[in-house]
DNA sequence: CTCTTCCAGCTTTTT
DNA sequence: GCTGGAAGAG
C-alpha cells in the first residue's frame, strides 16, 4: 500500500487523492511532479481500476520508461505493465493500427521518420521540377508539419487564403503542391508520418463517432505529462477522449515550454480553465531538487519572461555554492577546463561520473566535449547526435525489413534497391517512378508488373529487377513463417549486406558490422521476449516500434557510471547533482535565428530555466571567445543570460558596464569572418542618428554606397564600397561606433531607417 | 551503371 | 567538419 501521507507535502497530496474529475497540476521544477503522477496512478490502481483502463501519455520514451518503472516497484511489474502508458506518437499508432482500415491504411502500415518525410519531399520537389534551393525539404517539412499539427490537410491548406498567401509572400507558392503529393505518395505508400499518427488519430475520431466513443469508454482516467509541450493536434485528441468522464489530470510547467517551434502551444496549459470549468488546481512549488542559490538564480531568469502563469518556486535546501562562469579562449580550452573541472570535483569531492551532465543548446558541440572528456580518461555517454537508429547501415538493413513487410514502402526501396550493388542504377528507378505516376501506382505495383509496360526498361535490367522482387517476395514468405530474428538474420545473410560490410576493413567498417550485429541482437531480444512472454514474435510486431524508438531507449547497463552529454531539449525532467552548461555565448545560446523575435528570444530563456534547474548542488556555465563554427572561427561574445542572472548568485563573470540604451540597441547578430571586433576606429565620416524603433529590413542587393544602414550589431553605418558578385557581393561600411567593416550581404542582416509617418 | 572527387550547405531543439 | 549530391571519367 502507498504510504502518501509522509511521502508527500500537502499539494502534492492534494494531486495525487484527487483522482475524479479535471484537475491542473502546475508544477515548477523539480517539485516532485513525477512523484505526482506516480502516486496518482498506483492510488488508482489500489483502488481497483483495472491497469489497461488508465492513459497515461508522456511526450518522451524515457519519461515513460521511468514513470513505469517507478509505479512497478509501488504495485509490482505485473499491474504496471497493463497500463496505456507512452509517448502520444506511440499509443496512437497502436490505436491506428488497429483501426487502420477505417483509414485506407492497413495495419502494417510504415511510419516514416523524419529523414524519410525529407527523401520524399526532395523527390517531389524534383519531379514537379521546381527548384530545390527555394523548396528545401526541411522548410518544406516544416510548413507540412505546421499544418498537420494544426490538423490542416492538404486540400484545406491549398483553400486557406491565409497560408497561401504567407507562403506566396515567402516565394514559395508550390508548397500546397508539394503537400499534396507528399500526402499522395504517403497514402500510396502506405505510409504515416510523425505528424499523420496524431492528425490520423484526429481524423478517425472525428469521423467514426462509435470509435471514439470505445476508447472514450476504454479509458477511465487519462493522465498527460508535459502539458505545455502539446500541439494542437493532441490537445483535441486528448479533449475528445476526455469528454465523456472528465477524469482527466494534466501536469505542466508553462516556464519549461520549449518545444514551440514543433507547435506546441503554451496556450493547452493556460486555458484548461476553459475547457474545464470545475476543475481542481494544485500548485507545486517547493524545489526539492536544487540549492536555493540555483532556484533563486533560475527564478532571476524566468521572471524577464512576460508570458507566464504566476507562480513562485522556492527550495528550502542548503544555500549551496554560487554559480560559476569561466571563460575559455576557445572552444578546445572549454572542453579541457570542463574535463578538468569534472575530474577536480569527482577528486574533491567523491561524487562520481554519474553525477555530472554536460549541456549543450547544439548537437554539434558534442563533439569537442567529447574529445576533451576521452583525453582525460573521463567515461561518457552522449545522447542524441546521430542516433543508433539513423545509421546508414542500420537503416539499410530496417528498409530490407520494412520493405519485407510492407512493399509499397517506397523510401525502404529507393534505399535498397541497388544496395548492396546489383545494377539498377538511378535511371531506371527514375523511369520506374514515371510509370508509377503515371499509372497512380507504387514503385512495387510496376516491378510486379513489369511485363505490362514493355520497352520501359531494357530486358537484361528486367531480369535485374525481377531477380530483386523475388528475392524480397522470399523475405516476405520467410516473415509469415520465422519469428523476427531469424527473418532478420537471414535477411541479413541473403540481401548481400553483411558480405558487402565484409569487405570494408576499415574502423568504419568494422563498427558498421558491429552495428548490424547489435541490431540483430535488438532483435534477437525481442523474439525471445516476444516468445517467452506469449506475445507475437514476428518481424512486423517488431518493425512497429522501431521508427519511435530514439537512441535514448536504448540505456545499456556499461553506462552506469559515466558524464552525461546531451542538449538541453533532451535533458528535460532529468536531474544532475552538477551541472556544466556550456557554450553560454550570443549567437549560440540564444540561437541567433532566436534572437531576433521576443518570443522566440523567450522560448531560449525558458530553455535556459532548464537547463539551470536540473543541477542538485553546482552549475558551472563556460563560454569560449573563440570557436568553430562550420568550419569558420567565430568570435562569440558571452551570452546575454549570463548577464541576466542577478549577479549576486554568480562568481567569476565580470559583468561589463555598460548604459541603458547601449544595451538595449545591441542586438548581437552573426558575427562573419570579415567582422573580427578589432579595435575601433573612430569613424571620419558623419553619420547620423538613426531611429531604431522605426527600421525596416531591406534585402543585401538593394545596398547602394552612400546609403545609412543599420546593423544589429554594429548600429548604424554608411556604406562605402560595394564589390563582389551575387552571393559573394561584400559591403565595406563606416559604422559610427565600431568603424569600419567588411560585411557579405548574403550573410548581413540589414536595415533602413523607415517612413516616420 | 559505377566509382571517384569535388563542392555546397549546414546547425536549433525531437516524436 | 561532415554529409549528401553533382559531375565527370571509365
Amino acid at each position: 500500500m502507498v504510504d502518501f501521507i509522509n511521502e508527500l507535502n500537502e499539494n502534492q497530496r492534494e494531486a495525487v487523492v484527487n483522482t475524479e474529475g479535471p484537475t491542473l497540476v502546475i508544477a515548477g521544477a523539480g517539485s516532485g511532479k513525477t512523484r505526482v503522477l506516480t502516486y496518482r496512478i498506483a492510488n488508482l490502481l489500489s483502488k481497483g481500476v483495472p491497469a489497461y483502463r488508465i492513459l497515461a501519455l508522456t511526450f518522451t520514451n524515457k519519461a515513460a520508461r521511468e514513470m513505469q518503472k517507478r509505479i512497478a516497484t509501488l504495485v509490482g511489474q505485473g499491474n504496471a505493465s497493463n497500463l496505456w502508458m507512452g509517448t502520444f506518437h506511440s499509443i496512437f499508432s497502436k490505436i491506428l493500427r488497429v483501426e487502420a482500415e477505417h483509414l485506407g491504411y492497413t495495419s502494417n502500415f510504415t511510419i516514416y521518420d523524419s529523414q524519410d518525410s525529407k527523401n520524399l519531399i526532395k523527390s517531389i520537389v524534383k519531379d514537379l521540377r521546381l527548384d530545390d534551393k527555394v523548396y528545401k525539404p526541411n522548410d518544406v517539412l516544416g510548413r507540412i508539419s505546421m499544418a498537420k499539427n494544426n490538423l490542416v490537410v492538404a486540400q484545406a491548406y491549398a483553400q486557406s487564403a491565409k497560408i497561401v498567401a504567407a507562403d506566396q509572400a515567402a516565394k514559395k507558392p508550390m508548397i500546397t503542391e508539394i503537400y499534396k503529393y507528399y500526402q499522395l505518395r504517403c497514402r500510396q505508400s502506405d505510409v504515416m508520418d510523425f505528424d499523420d499518427l496524431l492528425l490520423q488519430t484526429n481524423i478517425l475520431f472525428r469521423d467514426f463517432p462509435e470509435i471514439l466513443e470505445k476508447y472514450q469508454k476504454k479509458f477511465d482516467y487519462i493522465l498527460v505529462d508535459e502539458y505545455q509541450d502539446t500541439n494542437y493536434s493532441q490537445y483535441l485528441i486528448i479533449k475528445k477522449l476526455a469528454e465523456q468522464h472528465k477524469n482527466i489530470c494534466v501536469v505542466g510547467d508553462d516556464a519549461q515550454s520549449i518545444y514551440s517551434f514543433r507547435g506546441a502551444r503554451i496556450e493547452n496549459i493556460l486555458n484548461f480553465r476553459n475547457d474545464y470549468p470545475g476543475y481542481k488546481l494544485c500548485k507545486l512549488e517547493q524545489n526539492y531538487r536544487s540549492t536555493t542559490t540555483i532556484v533563486d538564480a533560475a527564478n532571476s531568469i524566468i521572471s524577464r519572461n512576460k508570458e507566464q502563469i504566476p507562480k513562485k518556486t522556492f527550495s528550502e535546501n542548503e544555500e549551496g555554492d554560487k554559480i560559476r562562469v569561466m571563460k575559455a579562449m576557445s572552444d578546445k580550452e572549454e572542453g579541457f577546463q570542463v574535463a578538468q573541472e569534472i575530474f577536480r570535483i569527482s577528486q574533491n569531492e567523491q561524487a562520481e561520473f554519474n553525477d555530472f551532465a554536460i549541456l549543450y543548446r547544439t548537437n554539434a558541440q558534442s563533439r569537442i566535449m567529447e574529445e576533451a572528456l576521452r583525453k582525460r580518461n573521463i567515461p561518457y555517454k552522449i545522447y542524441g547526435g546521430l542516433s543508433f537508429y539513423q545509421r546508414k547501415e542500420i537503416k539499410d538493413l530496417l528498409a530490407y525489413l520494412r520493405l519485407t513487410v510492407n512493399q509499397n514502402d517506397e523510401e525502404a526501396l529507393k534505399r535498397i534497391i541497388n544496395y548492396p550493388k546489383r545494377g539498377i542504377g538511378d535511371t531506371t528507378v527514375d523511369k520506374l517512378k514515371e510509370v508509377a505516376l503515371k499509372y497512380n501506382a507504387s514503385i512495387w505495383t510496376v516491378l510486379c508488373n513489369l511485363n505490362k509496360v514493355p520497352g520501359v526498361v531494357s530486358a537484361a535490367t528486367a531480369a535485374k529487377l525481377t531477380h530483386f522482387r523475388q528475392l524480397i517476395e522470399g523475405f516476405t514468405e520467410l516473415a509469415k513463417e520465422e519469428n523476427a530474428y531469424d527473418t532478420t538474420y537471414r535477411i541479413a545473410k541473403t540481401s548481400g549486406i553483411i558480405d558487402d560490410l565484409s569487405t570494408d576493413d576499415t574502423p568504419e567498417g568494422v563498427s558498421r558490422k558491429e552495428n548490424i550485429q547489435e541490431l540483430l541482437n535488438a532483435v534477437k531480444d525481442f523474439s525471445e521476449t516476444a516468445y517467452n512472454e506469449g506475445r507475437d514474435d514476428k518481424l512486423p510486431s517488431f518493425l512497429e516500434g522501431v521508427a519511435l524508438l530514439t537512441d535514448q531507449d536504448s540505456e545499456k547497463p556499461e553506462d552506469n557510471n559515466k558524464v552525461t552529454l546531451m542538449t538541453i531539449h533532451s535533458a528535460k525532467g532529468l536531474e544532475f547533482e552538477n551541472v556544466f552548461i556550456v557554450g553560454m555565448e550570443e549567437d549560440l545560446f540564444p540561437a541567433q535565428q532566436s534572437a531576433y523575435t521576443p518570443a522566440a528570444l523567450e522560448e531560449e530563456r525558458r530553455l535556459f530555466y532548464v537547463a539551470l534547474t536540473r543541477a542538485e548542488k553546482k552549475v558551472v556555465m563556460t563560454y569560449a571567445t573563440t570557436r568553430y563554427k562550420n568550419g569558420n572561427v567565430v568570435y562569440p561574445q558571452p551570452s546575454r543570460f549570463i548577464a541576466e542572472i542577478d549577479p549576486v548568485y554568480l562568481e567569476g563573470f565580470f559583468t561589463p558596464t555598460r548604459s541603458r540604451e547601449d544595451r538595449q540597441l545591441q542586438v548581437p547578430g552573426r558575427v562573419t569572418r570579415m567582422a573580427k571586433p578589432t579595435l575601433s576606429p573612430q569613424p571620419n565620416v558623419e553619420i547620423p542618428d538613426v531611429d531604431t524603433s522605426r527600421l525596416q529590413a531591406i534585402s543585401g542587393d538593394t545596398v547602394v554606397p552612400g546609403m545609412i544602414i543599420y546593423h544589429p550589431n554594429f548600429g548604424a553605418g554608411k556604406v562605402i564600397t560595394l564589390d563582389g558578385l551575387g552571393v559573394n557581393k561584400k559591403a565595406k561600411v563606416l559604422f559610427a561606433k565600431h568603424g569600419q567593416k567588411v560585411l557579405l550581404l548574403k550573410f548581413a542582416k540589414l536595415y533602413v531607417q523607415g517612413d516616420t509617418n
